[in-house]
DNA sequence: TTGATACTTGTAATAATATAACATATCAAC
DNA sequence: GTTGATATGTTATATTATTACAAGTATCAA
């Protein structure tokens, strides 16, 4: 798994494959991709960033709609259950899964400088967590692994001159 | 480092020392542990679990406190400063920490049926979750590692007879 | 010991994030 | 086409967190 996000790349693609994979996804498993859940999560993929859920409401209301909370957060439920997208918990926000349908718990990279979050590969990371989890007798379920820090772009800007 | 936590101990030196490692590094180092995060601290240090602000707010006022907001949020911010306690982002709640003094940067393992949370070392993940950071390019400046589980506690009770 | 300065607290208001509850509409399978 | 499950519309409210400003307290130098 790349950490795609900080890279260039044809972003373009990026959303279109991101909604396809989900609507195959959707089909092969008898779930609903509606034009909510599908227009959220195309909100999501426009940006390698996490969204909050009012950012969401926003961009709807823009739209025309008349959007509640509830219209947000349950397609975000949706994204995320279906691992179309992942909750970012030290941002409280959320952003487009990068690798839709494949099966995979990723790190968070999330830069301070410019807010991109990119998702970088986490097996041995969990396995690590696992075995230390272990030696507490603690039997790891689930893990949040979000690092903060500088991409390589702000990483550049961010150096003395 | 040890999971305390999920280990019998005793709670009223556990409580006790707290304070006192705190106390200590506040002189050491010219900062003010006034009543109100001294209260703060021990109510935290009363539970190895994460309370969230308002949680303490009504510790606060059932002692006779008028205890607004930024109260709870004020001295927690001081707590979470200077390492006498954690944020717990994916409960949005604080932790007391259980290794006060000492530099740690550690994983938390959150019992998803006591809610207990318990401090593992994490060195060996934050390596691999450097590395894994380090081939994305992205440098790591801090690390959020939560681990939802079962303690060895719960563990035993879920287990089918 | 006084005044300057920084730090801490009190208090009201409000912002940001998230869920509950219930009515209505749509889908999917029979 | 009826029915049971799923999804949406809508109002209200719960939970978490911050802003802003006034007032009090500690610290330190002159």
């Amino acid at each position: 798994m790349d950490a795609k996000g900080f890279d260039d790349h044809d972003h373009a693609s990026c959303i279109k494959d991101g909604v396809a994979s989900a609507a195959a996804y959707c089909t092969e498993h008898g779930l609903q991709f509606t034009p909510q859940r599908r227009r959220v999560l195309e909100i999501l993929l426009r940006e390698h960033r996490a969204l909050g859920a009012y950012d969401i409401l926003d961009v709807l209301r823009e739209e025309g709609q008349t959007a509640q909370p509830p219209i947000a957060y349950r397609a975000l439920d949706f994204l995320v259950s279906n691992g179309f997208a992942h909750k970012i918990e030290r941002l409280n926000a959320f952003a487009a899964c990068a690798h839709i349908g494949e099966r995979h718990a990723p790190a968070f990279l999330i830069c301070r400088a410019c807010r991109a979050v990119a998702e970088a590969a986490a097996a041995p990371v969990r396995a690590a967590l696992g075995k230390a989890a272990q030696e507490a007798g603690f039997t790891v379920e689930r893990a949040v692994i979000e690092a903060e820090g500088l991409c390589p772009t702000c990483r550049q800007t961010e150096a003395p001159a």
